[in-house]
RNA sequence: GGUCCCGUGGUGAAGUUGGAGUUCACGCCGCCCUGUCAAGGCGGAGGUCGCGGGUUCGAGUCCCGUCGGGACCGCCA
């Protein structure tokens, strides 16, 4: 039906036939006889030069066939790729109307609602934002591809209807119509089945696979994600990253046209002392800085004794705004802390000759004084936050405001991906049965150099676990596996979980190990996060076709819907009236 | 489950101390217009101020509730 895309018009075709198909965007009419318009695909948009009874309005379908021309000296529009040519002599075919849409495709400043984007979707990508967007992420997904199979990894593609396992995020339930009461559950990560095919002897495998979490949404979570996943054989944890990184190097260079450095690593301990997340954003500095040793002897209650004492010093050059925060700004500085867990947050805005600005700067002493400009290299006009408390509070309420602070937008900034190296094996204990809890998942294989710590002092024991950061977004993570049923029975019963429970739970993963589990490992990692950030969209919703609310509904199709009693009837199924709320 | 922000013609906004559905830009419809490109000029249509209560002589505006959207906390092994 064409010859030509819209957008692909150049001076290099002047004097050619050629025949585009479109969409009719802006018209500008000029009398009886000449007009204007815009059409336009995906490519881009060309001007098409047509007598004024050609009626079409905003929308049509049309396919324009005419004669490459150069524009008159003058009314080339620099503006637009195909500007300094124009389709002339135009014969134009409706080939469907179209009713005035609800918005503007054309790109505007102004942007629409997201509740009626949604429901008017098709419309919404036929915008450049989201035909731009889409098209990056099959880039990447296509670079993602061919970097894995250049390293020997095989696609293979895993059962979306699953056994319910336990542990983990809230799973979407199928009812089975041939057992009335039972149920698939949908994978929340095809973790259980790659390890199988570990065993299996697949060696490598990968897949760009669908996950699926009933968790509440938020800007970085859908319900529905898909991530690269991957599982290597006969492979320490280096050949795992190298391998990942690989990949996700071959996904930014697709997407911004040059390769990023090296991917640097820290451990999860150091991310936590000096920027107080997992999730580190490296394109800033603020640093946490350690002062527990400055109020050793001090005579200020909140602080004597504390286990840790931490500040943040929010420097007036780079945040000028921030540094000279009035009264309100601290209070909320402060109820932010104390909803983080903190038992308060101390500020302290440092004036003239050094002089403190703050309600506690009477109980500190001046060596105190001069010990915490010293090390926090606070000057005149900055503002320092010290939060007293136990470590893992003290690093995380200042780690958020850290962020809430200083973090930039997303689309700014070099590119900072970072490993995180080491995690815990467990994060806390269960406040029931007092057992310690997973950090990653039961199956992360502890630091050869901490296992003898397992049982005397589990929180101490390191995994060999990491996580892919990128520019503050946690982009996925690994883990090599155990492999040996003898270690993984001692991780469940330090779990709590019993041999016998175990076996329950997880005995169709668990049972193949005895036939022979080679020592492997993986990892995973969302390409809606990766695909948002290199994007430079705050919200993985601008990356993905059709995506939920916060609420989890479709407004375009009204997903989820009610079923018929029939329907209901045939899965043995009956829908309980809601919960009274008192 | 919780905290916060938002909801005004098709779209995006403004709406002051409570005083007539008022205003602006875009779009839409009609007319004029031969080089525009966010074309321009003139005219016109278009409203359950999310919904329901309450206060008031009077509510887009104040109060309560509710629905919807968004950000965050919990949650996401």
């Amino acid at each position: 039906m064409r010859t030509h895309l819209c957008g692909a018009v150049r001076e290099t075709n002047i004097g050619h036939t050629i025949t585009v198909c479109g969409w009719v965007g802006r018209r500008r009419e000029h009398g009886e006889h000449l007009a204007f318009l815009d059409i336009r695909d995906h490519s881009g948009i060309i001007q098409c030069v047509v007598d004024n009874n050609v009626d079409v309005r905003s929308e049509y379908v049309v396919q324009v066939t005419g004669v490459v021309r150069a524009r008159p000296e003058g009314t080339i529009n620099a503006n637009i790729p195909t500007g300094a040519v124009e389709l002339g002599d135009c014969v134009v075919v409706v080939l469907n109307s179209a009713e005035s849409p609800p918005f503007a495709i054309d790109a505007r400043a102004d942007d629409v609602d997201e509740l009626i984007r949604l429901k008017f979707r098709y419309l919404d990508i036929r915008r450049e934002r989201l035909q731009k967007n889409l098209r990056l992420r099959a880039s990447i997904n296509s670079a993602i591809r061919e970097a894995m199979e250049l390293q020997g990894f095989v696609e293979v593609e895993t059962p979306m209807l699953m056994p319910s396992t336990p542990e983990g995020a809230r799973e979407f339930l199928v009812p089975s119509r041939k057992e009335p009461g039972s149920f698939y559950a949908l994978p929340q990560s095809p973790q259980l089945w790659k390890q199988l095919l570990m065993l299996a002897g697949i060696d490598r495998y990968y897949q760009i696979a669908r996950c699926l979490r009933d968790e509440d949404l938020r800007a970085d979570r859908q319900y529905e994600f898909m991530q690269l996943d991957a599982e290597m054989s006969f492979v320490n944890q280096d050949d795992v990253l190298s391998a990942i990184g690989a990949a996700v190097t071959a996904a930014a260079t697709a997407a911004t046209g040059y390769a990023p450095p090296q991917i640097e690593r820290m451990t999860w301990r150091d991310a936590m002392e000096n920027y107080g997340v997992d999730k580190p954003d490296l394109r800033f500095e603020m640093k946490l800085v350690e002062v527990t040793s400055v109020f050793s002897a001090t005579e200020f209650k909140a602080f004597a004794g504390a286990q840790s004492i931490k500040a943040i010093c929010v420097d007036a050059l780079t945040y000028p705004d921030a540094a000279a925060s009035g009264r309100n700004k601290l209070d909320a500085f402060t109820d932010r802390a104390k909803k983080m867990g903190a038992k308060g947050l101390v500020w302290i805005k440092v004036g003239a000759d050094l002089v403190f600005d703050s309600p506690v700067a009477k109980f500190l002493s001046d060596t105190e004084k001069a010990a915490l400009l010293r090390s926090t290299g606070a000057v005149q006009g900055d503002l320092i936050l010290i939060v007293a408390d136990e470590w893992a509070t003290t690093c995380e309420v200042l780690g958020q405001l850290r962020n809430d602070i200083g973090r930039p937008p997303v689309h700014e900034g070099p590119y900072r991906y970072v490993w995180v190296m080491d995690f815990p094996l467990f994060v806390g204990v269960d406040p029931v049965t007092g057992a310690p809890r997973p950090g990653h998942h039961p199956f992360c294989h502890p630091h050869p150099d901490d296992i003898h710590l397992m049982e005397t002092d589990p929180l101490k024991v390191r995994a060999l676990a990491y996580d892919l950061v990128l520019n503050g977004w946690e982009l996925g993570s690994g883990s090599i596996r155990i492999h040996e049923p003898e270690l993984q029975r001692r991780v469940f019963n330090l779990l709590g979980i019993s041999d016998d429970e175990a076996d329950k739970k997880f005995g169709f993963f668990l049972q193949p190990f005895k036939y022979g589990a080679p020592p492997h490992g993986g990892f995973a990692f969302g390409i809606d996060r990766l695909t948002a950030v290199l994007a430079g969209e705050e919200n993985i919703r601008e990356v993905i076709a059709f995506p939920k609310t916060q609420s989890g509904t479709d407004p375009m199709t009204n997903a989820p819907t009610h079923v018929d009693a029939k329907h209901l009837t045939e899965l043995g199924l009956r829908v309980l009236p809601p919960p009274v709320s008192a």
